[in-house]
DNA sequence: ACAAGTGTAACTAGTCTTGTTACAGACCTA
DNA sequence: TAGGTCTGTAACAAGACTAGTTACACTTGT
């Protein structure tokens, strides 16, 4: 499947965002860094976070990103629907003109099955917040012993 | 997304195979032309269902294929695994080299809760059998009046 | 034997993602 | 006010994948 990794990329992100929302701003080229990329695929993310509200950009010299919102407030849902990338599978409408009635009329009910398993998956990503998640690599990070090593 | 219609065009095939059953078995072909794509494409897709035991596949003249249960023991879920498209969401493994600790280990995570997600979705697809789409057709058949049109 | 089907390889065209470079505009600070 | 830091965004290339086609060998019923 050409799926891709963009959701993985945003919640890293924003993982980075919540663990340094002390330090104030962080950039582009920061989180890129990190997260093993190019700063503008970073921007681009970052540029539709911001279009619904979970972060926020300074812009010129000593900006960056930070989130609007506590991570405890913030869900992976959030972030999936921010990236806007339309459904998950998508089924291709038959014009009317299609010979056969029942292939037009199953893609539309196929259609919707296929949205609400999507939703369903929705829903479990709403019930997951960042600090969860957050929580989880700390937890980890001790199982493996990598606060010793450093 | 580059999502792909794949699913939805294995279910409609499955859906076709299960309407046509009193018929024996069905051509590739035949189910293009109602599916409003080529014959290979089909083909493929039953490939992968045969594979997974879903469907049986009569060579020859007078070939083609069938279900190999009934729709009431087919789920979405089935057809969904059948097409071994992998993981929704892709998560790029960092290697160990990797200067920030901290992304190494968030990976993993990330790929975990969005494999639960994933799984949600799995079960949802498991709850909904062949039989229940072709239900919803048959309902939205009454509702729109297409059996008067005919 | 022949016609009708399937399985599969090979190729094309189109689309999407990711990575890059480049540059204009915003903004802090000296 | 000048210069260095950042962001936003356009533009382009490379690579991957999908879908559509053609072609052809192989299987099987009549």
């Amino acid at each position: 499947m050409a799926s891709n990794s963009r959701l993985a990329i945003a919640i890293h992100t924003a993982g980075m965002l919540a663990a340094m929302a002390e330090s104030g701003c962080v950039t582009s080229e920061k989180i890129a860094e990190s997260v093993s990329t190019n700063s503008v695929v970073i921007r681009r993310i970052i540029g539709s976070l911001v279009k619904h509200d979970l972060v926020e950009v300074r812009m010129g010299a000593g900006g960056g990103s930070s989130l609007t919102r506590s991570p405890e407030e913030i869900t992976l849902a959030d972030i999936y629907l921010a990236l806007e990338e339309g459904s998950l599978f998508q089924v291709p409408v038959l014009d009317q003109e299609h010979e056969c009635k029942m292939g037009i009329t199953v893609r539309p009910v196929i259609a919707e099955v296929l949205q609400e398993a999507e939703d369903d998956l929705i829903k479990k990503l709403r019930s997951i917040t960042l600090a969860d998640v957050m929580k989880r690599v700390r937890t980890r990070l001790i199982e493996t012993g990598c606060f010793e090593e450093k």
